[in-house]
DNA sequence: ATGGACCCTGTAGTAACTACAGGTTCAAGG
DNA sequence: CCTTGAACCTGTAGTTACTACAGGGTCCAT
């Protein structure tokens, strides 16, 4: 399989998967006569971890810790858990963030009748 | 009023403030014969308004943009709010994604028994 | 053998800072 | 008046996780 067939497959773009193999997130796969990417169902394998682990937000260092502990074989569950955890904490930090930012932004904007008068209780609010 | 005296007073770092005068978000401010930046009030008026914008999530591409309509004078309010209600849209769907995420994460943490064996049900499900 | 879809490398750009290196200025104490 | 050290200066490069070229080479079906 080509680079492109694999990125359909996975829904990553090629230059995604490329760079990828620059940082060592995926192994230097082997070559055609004329230099051309050529993968296999294990590529597919990670890519799709990598993939799937990036949409639950894990951050690239992340994805690079649960695939040493994947490669490994001898990853314990317990430190993949702890990172999971931990990742969730994060999560709900952030939630907690917006949520505030959500507050605010709604009690300033119900304080703006929208008209056109050149004083404007938002840029009021932000400026105090 | 030194550049260090500004960033204590706004919280916003001396490198950061630096930043925004170079991509023209704070003005140039005047500077003394040895050339260290001086600031006034409206200075501090203004970074404290960037600040409070960007901790509300606003881009500094909306803060330049809520910035010229405080500058212009004659900003529409409709303008503003219609912004603000964008971005609380945005965020919205942000906490919306978090919150998918960490349902995700919660379903796979919980199937984890924490053990030492080299099966993980976490990488299982990272992988499918 | 040829055309066009695909692939290659390398570099530079994105957001919003942060972190130096290597030098200059300011203000307070002696 | 002079020194010292904290604070300031510019300019460049690094960060995260990609994305977007430019300017070429390869593959395969006809």
């Amino acid at each position: 399989m080509a680079i492109g067939a694999l990125s359909k497959r996975t829904g990553v773009k090629i230059e995604t998967i490329r760079y990828y193999e620059r940082i060592g997130i995926m192994p230097n796969p082997p070559r055609t006569e004329g230099g051309q990417r050529v993968y296999g169902e294990t590529h597919m394998k990670r890519l799709t971890f990598v993939r799937r682990s990036r949409e639950l937000g894990f951050s690239l260092d992340d994805v690079r810790a649960l695939l040493s502990l994947a490669d490994g074989g001898e990853f314990t569950c317990g430190e993949v858990k702890e990172m999971t955890v931990a990742h969730i904490g994060d999560i709900r930090r952030k939630i907690a963030d917006l949520r505030r930012m959500e507050r605010v932004l709604k009690e300033m904007a119900s304080k703006c009748d929208g008209g056109d008068v050149p004083d404007c209780p938002i840029l009021e609010a932000l400026s105090s």
